[in-house]
Formats: C-alpha cells, sequence, structure tokens
RNA sequence: GAUUUGGUAGCUCAGCUGGUAGAGCAUUUGACUUUUAAUCAAAGGGUCCUGGGUUCGAGCCCCAGCCAGAUCACCA
C-alpha cells in the first residue's frame, strides 16, 4: 500500500528531526512530577501550586497563533492544556526550535514531555505555560481527529470494525472506553477480595484438556505434536475444581478464560471470562446468600450505590434478591401449573402456548422452553429462578423434596442469565449415570460429542464433601455495571475475523526479473501489485501500460523499449 | 446459518434519472503573542471494499464474494 499524503509529510519530519540533531525516539526516560489530573483537581484551591511542573504526554490537537500556541495533551489521567510562547521556549536568537520543530515538525499524536508552570488563561482554562519541551516518541500515522464542544462531539471516530480491530486507537480518542476497562478491573478486583476475606483459595486449572468437560458446549480443538493426540481449549472448569474439593480444599475459585466453538454475536465471544467458585458443606441456599452479597458488594463498590441503570432499567443490587422456582415462575406468567404432570401434559402446554415443540422433547426440556420462551424476560431485577428439571442439570444435585427437581438456581438479571449455581452432584453413581444419559441425548441429536471424563467420576468414588457451586459471567456483569448491551465493548479485544492481508508490493522484486530502478516504483504505481500479476500480461500490453503511465504523469525518465520489458518475462 | 443495512480522502459523511468524485475537520503554505470545534487566505489529497456483468459510459444498475453492524435462529 502506497503511503497517504500526511503519513508521508510526517516520515518527512521524522528525517528532517534527525538531521536537527533530534532523535524521534529517544532511549532515555523522561521524569514527570505530577498528572494532569492532579492539577486540575488542586490548582483551582491553592494557585501557587505546581511552579515547576515536569509532564509528558500524546498532543491531541493544536491551535497555532503565531508565536504563540495551545496544545492539548493527553496523559494517561486527564488531558491538560498546555501554552507555548516562542520567546519563552526558544530565549536566545535561534527560534528553530519552536518555529521549525515545534511548529512544523511536531504533529498531533506525538509523545512530548515539558516542563513549566500552571496557571489560568483568560478563557479560565487551567493551563502549563511551557518553559522547555522534548520530543518522546514521533507518530507516523494520523490519528482521527474527534473534536468537542459544549459536551457535543463531532466526527466522532464510531466505525465499530475500526474501534475494536485498533483498539489502541479507540482508546486514545474515545476517552470513555477507557473508563469501562478501569471499572472491569474494579468489578474483577472487588470480587476477588470478596473471595479472599472468606478465605477461599485462587486456582488456577489446566486450559488445555484432553476432555473439555463441565458444559456442554463445542470446543476448539488442538493437536499436541508430540503426544500426538487431539487436545481441546476448555469450556469450563468445573470439573477440575470439583476434583479440588475432592482434594480437600474448603473453598476453591478461579477466574477462567473459556472458549466455546459457537456463533458469535452481542452477547457471545468465542473466549470469554467466568469466576467459578465451590465450597465445601454448603449447599445452594447458602450459595444465593453469598452471591446476592457479593453483587451487592460490587456494585457499592464500582457505583457507591447499589442501583445501577442499565439500558432502560435501573437495576437495584441490593440483597436480598427474589427467589423463584421455575414452575413457579411459570405459572406466575403463563397460569399454568406444571408441577407434578407428565411429560405429555408439559407438551400439551407448551403447545397452547404456542412454543415450537417436537416429540422428542423430554419433560425437562419443555419447562426450560416454556420458562425461556414466556417467563425469562421479565426478570428484569435480580432474580434467582431455582429448582430445575432434572434433565437440565446433569452435575446437580437432585432437590431433597422432588427428585425429579435439581437443586439448581439462576440468577437473572436483565431477563438474562448472569449466574448459575448447584448444590453440586457427589454421588458417583448417579453422576455416571446421568452422563450416560447425556451421551445417549447427544446421539440422538447427533450434533455434539459428548465425553465421560472418567476420572472426574473417580475423584467422586473417593468422595466429595456436600458442595455448592457457582459460575458468573464476568463479562456480562462488566456489562450491566458499565451500561454496555455488547459484549464486545467489555472486552479489549473482542474476536473479529482476521483482517484481510494487504499485499504490500516491493519494487525490490521488480528489480530481480530485471526491471529498472528508476522504474520499479512506477510499475507498482501503475497497478502491478506483484510480479505475477505482470507477468500474467502479454510483453507488448506491459510496454503500452507503462509508456502510457510515463506519458500521462510526464516522468523524467527514458520510454521503455519493448526488447527490454520482454526481457522481464 | 437466515434476513437486513452499510463499506467513497487520514477521520466523519454527502453524492442527482447512470454522464469528468464533493463538504467539514485533518494535511501543506502564508497571516496572527491567552486560544479552545480558534480564526482568516490559498493549495494538495481518491484502487468509490474486491471480482465479474449490463451500457457508448457505472460510486450509482445486475450477479458473485469479502468485512462489519443490527435483527432472528443456534447455544442442556
Amino acid at each position: 500500500m502506497a503511503l497517504s499524503e500526511q503519513e508521508l509529510v510526517r516520515r518527512n519530519s521524522l528525517n528532517e528531526l534527525r538531521k536537527l540533531g533530534i532523535n524521534p525516539y529517544p532511549a532515555e526516560g523522561y521524569v514527570v512530577n505530577v498528572t494532569a489530573s492532579e492539577i486540575k483537581e488542586k490548582f483551582l484551591a491553592d494557585n501557587t501550586l505546581f511552579q515547576e511542573v515536569s509532564i509528558a504526554g500524546r498532543i491531541m490537537s493544536r491551535r497555532i497563533m503565531g508565536a504563540a500556541s495551545f496544545v492539548e495533551l493527553k496523559d494517561s489521567t486527564s488531558r491538560i492544556q498546555l501554552y507555548f510562547k516562542r520567546d519563552d521556549v526558544c530565549p536566545k536568537e535561534d527560534k528553530t526550535l519552536y518555529n521549525t520543530v515545534f511548529k512544523r515538525l511536531l504533529d498531533m499524536g506525538d509523545f512530548i514531555g515539558v516542563t513549566g508552570y500552571v496557571f489560568t488563561t483568560k478563557m479560565g482554562e487551567i493551563s502549563i505555560h511551557v518553559t522547555s519541551f522534548r520530543l518522546l516518541s514521533k507518530a507516523l500515522r494520523p490519528l482521527p481527529v474527534v473534536k468537542e464542544k459544549d459536551d457535543k462531539t463531532f466526527d466522532a471516530f464510531t466505525d465499530p470494525e475500526m474501534r475494536f480491530r485498533q483498539r489502541y486507537v479507540d482508546l486514545i480518542v474515545n476517552d470513555p472506553v477507557k473508563e469501562i476497562f478501569i471499572k472491569r478491573t474494579k468489578i474483577i478486583n472487588s470480587m476477588r477480595s470478596f473471595l479472599n476475606d472468606h478465605g477461599y483459595l485462587e486456582v488456577e486449572t489446566p486450559i488445555l484438556q484432553a476432555i473439555p468437560g463441565g458444559a456442554s458446549a463445542r470446543p476448539f480443538v488442538t493437536h499436541h505434536n508430540s503426544l500426538d493426540i487431539p487436545m481441546y481449549l476448555r469450556v469450563a472448569n468445573e470439573l477440575y475444581l470439583k476434583r479440588l474439593i475432592v482434594g480437600g480444599f474448603e473453598g476453591v475459585y478461579e477466574f477462567a478464560k473459556d472458549f466455546r466453538n459457537e456463533g458469535m454475536d452481542r452477547t457471545h465471544n468465542p473466549e470469554f471470562t467466568q469466576m467459578e467458585i465451590y465450597v465445601a458443606y454448603k449447599d445452594y441456599n447458602w450459595m444465593m446468600s453469598f452471591t446476592e452479597s457479593m453483587l451487592e458488594k460490587i456494585a457499592l463498590d464500582v457505583h457507591a450505590k447499589t442501583d445501577v441503570v442499565f439500558e432502560k432499567n435501573t437495576i437495584s443490587f441490593k440483597a436480598p434478591f427474589n427467589r423463584v422456582p421455575i414452575l413457579q415462575a411459570i405459572k406466575d406468567h403463563t397460569g399454568i401449573d406444571l408441577n407434578g404432570k407428565s411429560a405429555e401434559e408439559c407438551l400439551e402446554a407448551a403447545k397452547s402456548l404456542g412454543i415450537e415443540v417436537d416429540e422428542s422433547m423430554g419433560k425437562g426440556k419443555l419447562i426450560d422452553e416454556i420458562f425461556g420462551e414466556k417467563c425469562e424476560h421479565h426478570y428484569i431485577q435480580p432474580t434467582f429462578i431455582t429448582d430445575y428439571p432434572v434433565e437440565m442439570s446433569p452435575l446437580c444435585k437432585r432437590h431433597r423434596e422432588n427428585p425429579e427437581l435439581t437443586e439448581r438456581f439462576e440468577l437473572m438479571v436483565n431477563g438474562k442469565e448472569l449466574a448459575n449455581a448447584y448444590t453440586e452432584l457427589n454421588d458417583p453413581i448417579d453422576q455416571l449415570e446421568r452422563f450416560e444419559e447425556q451421551v445417549r441425548l447427544a446421539e440422538k441429536g447427533d450434533d455434539e460429542a459428548m465425553w465421560i471424563d472418567t476420572d472426574f467420576i473417580r475423584s467422586l468414588e473417593y468422595g466429595m464433601p456436600p458442595t455448592s457451586g457457582m459460575g458468573i459471567g464476568i463479562d456480562r456483569l462488566v456489562m450491566f455495571m458499565t451500561n454496555n448491551s455488547s459484549i464486545q465493548e467489555v472486552l479489549f479485544f473482542p474476536q473479529m475475523k482476521p483482517e484481510p492481508k494487504k499485499f504490500i508490493p516491493k519494487p525490490e522484486d521488480f528489480i530481480t526479473i530485471g526491471v529498472p530502478q528508476e522504474w520499479a516504483n512506477y510499475v507498482i504505481a501503475a497497478g502491478f501489485s506483484s510480479t505475477k500479476e505482470l507477468k500474467e500480461q502479454k510483453a507488448s500490453k506491459v510496454h503500452q501500460i507503462l509508456n502510457g503511465y510515463r506519458k500521462k504523469n510526464k516522468l523524467d525518465i527514458p520510454a521503455l523499449k519493448i526488447e527490454e520489458v520482454e526481457a522481464w518475462f
């Protein structure tokens, strides 16, 4: 790709700087004694402060008025205005540093370090009067220019494709984006300290697994060369964490990157983060209280209040949350009581509600469909939906009062699942049967391979204490806490299809096949991006095109002879 | 996977019934010593996503593809 005019200008500036003895990429660090936000916070109260500051950052805009200029400098905390005055920056005769280096060779996007003193301009803006400056790093690509006035943004950099592919540009130019990720880390830190305060141990378990268990999702497959076996990226870490409970830990948790080889959309990324926790001697009732107090704390840590605005709704994370058994939820929203009903009766109920069904659906599946279709979206405020049918929950203990149900809850927020928890199944014989049942179901459907993790069964055979486990989607939680409805907004680098590789033709390639030095660049400019492409044409045609190009652009080089061109083939 | 919208200058976007491609900002040159979407004057800048087709002629129409967004489906 040919460089744009602006890129060429900047590369020229780079050379000119070097000629002036200025290294555009100096090795040494730059000592800073203040940040932009510190100045803005404290200077108003006491304007004797900050009379010898040293600060570094990126130039975000420039307003040049002859011998004086204003620059907007952005450091990691904020933006602050700089005031450059020629005779202060260049006190002696030689004004090169201002006239040439600052005005002509620096650009928006460059990093500089400046020293000076803070003052307030006539317009009332806190600024730094610069006494000296140094180039710290030259930018060769122009940034998108985003301007603001009265909280209105002009020419915002909004193209999602570019924002996600070039997140660094997004972060430079769109200040609120940074806030999302600062909050993300706050949320994770808050959760981690809550878990640690309870004395639970943060652990790490394998991401690369021979058997991808713990959830029925399609895995990514890779290959181990020396073992010569397929390996899988984990879809969940549940089975490993439970092994650790077997091993004698009381409570273990992991912030896990999981990978699922399924569709991508506004709420699904192939890799995503879940926190899973398992605690011995607890049941799902305890886990509900634990989960709600954890979320309440996170909301307080992040927003200093329990009310969080998400889209059109205000969501209250104040504990306790409502608890509704799934059959009660269906009764509430459809008037149909499925308690104790047969599979046929459930099928009829689903049909009467206009839900698409097929005869192979079991009772559990039907209940899940009805809930998903008719109830789920009603639960805007955090609500624990409990006691799911046993078919849907192969790793969950049967309900102590009703063996068709399980001791499971899903936490619904804004009509979406945020967390999922069980009283864990620790009966190894029941567990094996449930796995086998899953395999049987999967074979019927035949679209997903299923694995039985026999080592996990073996671990249960040694005995696992009664345990409750919970998984919570961190990306979704961050979406709620930052009011973003797209998962891509809360991941630094959401998965995108690879950019098509732009082929960059090199003049040397053409020289190799015999194109004269002075012609090499023009051959590319004339439209031949590879030697192969050139050779696909007839020599006479190439001859014609190139001499046509020479004539059109009035090139000051001799025309090519047909024999010369033929020699390239 | 289906439907749908979009892809034009560094960025944000116009572009007529199909007839030599436009604006603002940015860039370059010049003026300007407290501006703030700075201002004023002039100039340069394009593989109109890619490949085919229709046409005397395609940014625009047709077909195929690529990338992205939205909606839906799938996801115990």
